[in-house]
DNA sequence: ATAGTACTTGGAGTTAACTCCAAGTCAAGA
DNA sequence: TCTTGACTTGGAGTTAACTCCAAGTACTAT
């Protein structure tokens, strides 16, 4: 697969696939004779997993440890978990978090659906 | 209450409530004779519902287009209320996509924890 | 009265994560 | 073979959301 391909495949552009590459958030893709980049099925595991990340907010620079790590063997098991584990912690909060704003959001806009009128703070905005 | 006291309270920045004013994310602030902005509970009240929307990823810009009809009025009653349950959609949308990405990670740290072998893609990664 | 700290402003600088550009190369169809 | 569109690179530009700075003013404690 070129990285057109890919693009379409993952939703993502291009430049972004290079940008990608380029700062080791995913490894080095192999090229063919002529220079073009030729996207493996693995190659596209580890997009797929990047960019499921990245849709959570984990942070590049986490994700380039991540890659970084793995490429140096299975010694290094235990301090990616370490990754994954606070990264996990931190979509967790994040989640919980974003759940008691929705559910404030889903208050007020019930008082705007039966016309409160703001008479306190807490109602007024 | 003074700027600093407003931020301790609220856990921000001096310079990020002053961010906050210039760009209308929440109303202009009232100054002592002395020129010093002068924080009124009110005011409070929009730092505490900003803050609570920032944290959950609600941009500047939707927040500060929900300040602008707010002074403007009951008139824009509607269009405020579609502006907030447009970002409650977004903000569900996104708990629901954090949300399966932790159950991805999840079951990789799990995998991590049993000292699983990778031997095909969606062990790999 | 004075020292010291916190406040004011306009505007410049920073960071993350892309996104775009120019100049050139490769590959597939007519 | 030629055209056309996608690919390559290094590097510059963009956007959002702050964050910092300089020069000056205001309040607070001695």
């Amino acid at each position: 697969m070129n990285i057109g391909e890919v693009a379409a495949t993952y939703g993502l552009t291009p430049d972004t696939l290079r940008y990608y590459e380029k700062v080791g958030l995913i490894p080095r893709i192999k090229r063919t004779s002529g220079g073009i980049r030729d996207y493996s099925e693995y190659d596209c595991g580890w997009i797929d997993f990047i960019k499921c990340m990245r849709n959570a907010g984990v942070q590049v620079e986490a994700l380039v440890e991540y890659v970084k790590l793995f490429e140096q063997g299975d010694s290094t098991s235990s301090v990616r978990k370490d990754i994954l584990v606070r990264e996990r912690n931190r979509i967790a909060a994040q989640i919980a978090e974003m759940q008691s704003t929705l559910d404030r959001l889903n208050a007020k806009i019930d008082r705007y659906e039966q016309d409160i009128i703001p008479v306190e703070l807490g109602y007024l905005i």
